[in-house]
DNA sequence: TACAATGTATGATATTTGTCATAGATAAAA
DNA sequence: TTTTATCTATGACAAATATCATACATTGTA
């Protein structure tokens, strides 16, 4: 079984701020699991009992609509941690996380991670910075589902998602999104995002290779993004 | 002078966790001062050097977009802290916020913040707890916005506006906006919301006295607000 | 391989929402 | 008080987006 103090994963998150009897703890009780492309890691209204730190593979987190239609309100990949804004909120888990290929992810118990935060302050300040950074984007979010249009937020995410994702060897973005997950990302219907993404093949902004996107013309999404 | 110890306020946040000592520094380093109607407390884009807590007043937190419209993202009252999420995060302020009426405020230099964060584990937790619920609360609204109708976001505004300000001696919802800060609450245009309401009114969901909104029949408002 | 299920694509049309124009009401200022 | 500016209200119309229908492509699986 892998050893936390050896993982080169914690360099991305807030774990990087642990003393080694910190992890020797951790590693000790931790536990790893397996979630299969499609699975839920973690479940809207259930409770949490600990931190996942999320070692590879790629998943969306997701939000139910009282009509029914799934929200998905960020990605995640390896590196992000997951259910500590739940232990610290004592709320019930507000978002769905979920697997888009076969991810391994760890397990804290969440009184290691409460002791820790009561004896690190260092890593105490940095989960704050990381749920305030995400309460910012956010915000930003907020702000653009309300006032811009759909083709616009289209954009906007396609950048996003070639961001955080990455490209693979043939310059594509490097995830594998339905159409209507993309949709359910900019919030639209599906069939809309379709003829977006459509158009934007026809003017050369982007190609499409059955699913895979590629960006061509960054600088012209960049406008659309920002309504030129 | 008012002292920290003393003030009432300070049950409703995060600061009623703080020791004797703790809540006397802070009263000698605090400096108080009044918001007019109108006028920024917090700049988006400006560095911040302190938390603030409002005493009382109202006010909204905003954003401006890329196309220069105006995004409200929630309303501020009496007990609220402000500037804690860019302290943590060591990031600019990232929302404006905006004193819809007179504002008494507190504000309290970084430093004592920090070191008090570093020493008094439980302020350091309910900080993280009131940043971990305006998140959940945020993403909620990305979810709303993305995906729920104009009618449904007016309706579900409402409702949240007589939750967070109450009622004055007549029922009506006890702040005052303008149908543009109603429209830039639900992101729509100013028209719209205008319209939206006349129709709420002349089906006597609501009642419209001048700025002044009544909520007549909440169950309906709240069916409204689900798309139904 | 062949079948079923799901995903993608596009046209036609309805609905929602935004924009522009205009008029009256209210509030602020001279 | 009178004037001016801002806010509210509503109609007419345009644009954006959703919905429904249908066809084809792709994927998973018996």
């Amino acid at each position: 079984m892998s050893n936390c103090r050896q993982c080169i994963i914690k360099r991305f998150n807030a774990l990087k701020t642990l003393t080694q009897e910190e992890l020797e703890k951790f590693s000790d009780h931790k536990t790893t699991l397996v979630i299969k492309k499609g699975e839920n890691l973690l479940t809207e209204g259930n409770a949490i009992n600990g931190l996942y730190c999320i070692r590879d593979g790629k998943g969306k987190m997701t939000k139910l609509n009282t009509n029914g239609k799934e929200q998905i309100i960020k990605f995640i990949k390896g590196g992000d941690i997951l259910g500590h804004r739940s232990i610290l909120s004592e709320e019930l888990v507000g978002l769905n996380a979920i697997a888009l290929e076969d991810m391994h992810v760890c397990f804290i118990p969440k009184g290691d991670i409460l002791e820790t935060i009561k004896e690190n302050a260092n890593f105490s300040l940095d989960l704050m910075r990381n749920i305030s950074q995400q309460l910012n984007d956010a915000n930003t979010s907020i702000s653009q589902m309300a006032q811009k249009p759909v083709k616009d937020r289209l954009a906007e995410t396609l950048i996003y998602l070639e961001e955080i994702f990455g490209v693979d060897n043939e310059a594509c973005i490097d995830v594998i999104l339905t159409r209507e997950e993309i949709a359910n990302t900019i919030g639209t219907a599906t069939e809309s995002a379709i003829r977006l993404l459509s158009n934007l093949k026809k003017d050369r902004v982007i190609d499409l290779i059955g699913k895979k996107i590629k960006i061509i013309n960054k600088s012209a999404l960049k406008n659309i993004s920002e309504g030129y």
